[in-house]
DNA sequence: GGCCTTGCTAAGCGCTCGCTCACCTTCGGC
DNA sequence: GCCGAAGGTGAGCGAGCGCTTAGCAAGGCC
């Protein structure tokens, strides 16, 4: 299986890059919090009590807690963007591209379904500017599926409708998974990755089933 | 256009079975004030001040805040098992009638989405009674969906590899629709419930086009 | 050993929250 | 014209919020 984000340069500690090692414990911490209880029913209280420290020791790492939301946010995005970016732009059919982004994609919502709560649900509670920021990199994530899809349409891979709104149908589909899994069945994430991509290629009217790939 | 909203019983005010009519306009701002910042973010004051009203008569008809997200919360997912309840039931094929669902369905989340959004997206907000009494209404509506695909599957309508987990993935892509729509794209709630149909027929495999319902 | 810098804590500031309470209208029944 | 109920208000309570500040322990440098 040598799928997207194996090949993405993805760390599998997806906060190594934040430091010192007390920062990252808070945000993990702050991620965490915010997946259970959304961000706004968060206290600095409680993010600091998780990472076992005093609340007054968040603030010598970040200037307010919205600047939590804002790196999680982007770190996360980046990573999600850095996932889609892999799929669509590595060799193979606009078939297999496909399946490769949706099952990628789902896999992550799926199996890190805490940090993709958070990076696909309180983006509202960001301020204008850091909202400014994370939108510009979801239009490029819509940009990379759209991408693939107008390729499958020209390859004559693809019968499509409404090429705009099947896009966003696709990665509609693919984020909600943060929202549900877990909570409704016993499927593992590559399960759920694996019917995902057969029902997208469904979405688009793919003519031929994908390399076999998982 | 005799679809499934029309026929239910529905009423076109919302909100009518709500009285009196302060306990009403106290609801509507409500709904407006959860919709746009969120349970957590919004306050009483807040609610009280778009009813034109002192604070304290939020209490006068409501005994907590929480209760009057589990009022809307009720209301709303009655409403949408209501929708999906018509569709299911009406005559017709399981192709019809899942087409008539899905693009009620979508309307309802697109057309309503300040409503949809509370109801979908607050659930968690509710204390672990109310959840559990929400919960049901919402196994329900999974019923009727599955149901539909089960007796396309029994007719050789439909082709579907997993009905739970198609069933969770229509109804999770209709729901998301109360998340992105308005903010993305120049669609009305009809030409979003007709790709949606569209795009569902061909998750399940659907062999035929419906009878040329919008 | 004296002395900054770094990372942290205990205490608490100012504020706003959900919610309450004493009181004030308005109005139908008689 | 008086009365009680229903529906409203202004003021404010206790609690908890995001965030700040004064001070402390530890380690590198001279």
């Amino acid at each position: 299986m040598s799928t997207a984000e194996e090949t993405a340069g993805g760390e599998m500690q997806p906060w190594a890059e934040v430091t010192p090692e007390a920062a990252r414990r808070l945000l993990v911490a702050a991620v965490e919090a915010f997946a259970e209880r959304g961000y706004h029913a968060t206290t600095t209280r409680d993010i600091a009590g998780r990472a076992g420290m005093s609340p007054a020791a968040l603030y010598i790492h970040y200037k307010t807690k919205e600047e939590l939301l804002h790196r999680i946010s982007r770190i996360g995005h980046e990573r999600a963007l850095d996932i889609l970016r892999t799929a669509a732009r590595r060799e193979g059919t606009a078939t297999e591209r496909l399946a490769d982004a949706v099952s990628s994609f789902v896999r992550w919502h799926a199996g890190g379904r805490t940090t993709a709560r958070v990076v696909q649900y309180e983006l509202d509670s960001l301020g204008p500017d850091a909202r400014a920021e994370i939108v510009a990199l979801r239009r490029q994530c819509d940009a990379e599926v759209r991408g693939i899809i107008e390729d499958g349409i020209a390859a004559g891979e693809f019968e499509v409708l409404d090429v705009r709104g099947t896009t966003l149908a696709v990665l509609s589909l693919c984020i909600d998974v943060a929202r549900w899994f877990n909570i409704a069945g016993p499927w593992t994430p590559d399960e759920v990755g694996a019917l995902y991509a057969d029902l997208v290629l469904r979405m688009v009217g793919a003519h031929k089933a994908p390399a076999a790939g998982k």
